[in-house]
DNA sequence: TTCGTTTATCGTCGATTTACGATTGATAGC
DNA sequence: GCTATCAATCGTAAATCGACGATAAACGAA
């Protein structure tokens, strides 16, 4: 048994990986830091913002939704979208335990030096 | 002029993006986990414990070094990888910058009322 | 009720991603 | 030289993503 990953991590692997997929496209990108930057409710202008059809917008409305990245009010006739950062929180995590201390970064060439 | 979104942070975006595709799959992560709890080097161990094949296990490795997430160094007939753990920080600031201190979480209603 | 506005959904297309086996290239050891 | 091993690359097939126009649904106002 050479290497194991434990098995715990493997639904968390997933849900690290469903966020960061959620923020993986540059409009998303720009949807969010449009609603950080507003502060009030924002419907129609996030589709004049980020240059993209109605309905091209709204899907990416509905994956950052999806995600929990964002949430999204019925407030009227429009709808009033808020940032959720609490749900970015695993991969914050994440991306912080790589922060590996200035060790662990080097090579041991030797295939049988492994104690 | 409703809402503007700062051009600088177009080639940003991009990159933030680029950064969380990298981790945007579950065997990505799993290797970046499995790099970082292994002190020394692995190579053809990442490969079982993926569970994946050995040329699907290199691609993600391709993908990851291409992000600038990991970096491999030749090491005789094996390539040792290590975390570049540095690469990460747009990605990191980004996600910080998304914990808004609790205010501008609330919905306007009205649209004219913005002052 | 009817009209205009706003958002969501549907269908479709091309591009990208993911995974695999097979092959190639490089290296250590015989 | 030859052989074995490890990693990268090459096709290729299935799945997913991203974008769009067209359409539908929900709501306020006239």
């Amino acid at each position: 048994m050479p290497v194991a990953a434990s098995p715990l991590s493997d639904t968390a692997d997933r849900k690290v990986a469903d966020l960061a997929k959620a923020l993986a496209h540059p409009a998303r990108l720009r949807i969010l830091r449009l609603l950080l930057a507003t502060p009030g409710c924002i419907g129609g202008d996030i589709v004049d913002a980020v240059g993209l059809a109605q309905s091209t917008v709204s899907e990416h409305l509905r994956i950052l939704k999806a995600a929990g990245v964002i949430s999204g009010e019925i407030s009227g006739p429009r709808v009033c979208y808020a940032l959720n950062p609490d749900a970015l929180a695993l991969l914050a995590d994440f991306v912080a335990s790589l922060k590996v201390p200035d060790s662990a970064l080097c090579c041991i060439p030797n295939p049988k030096a492994a104690p």
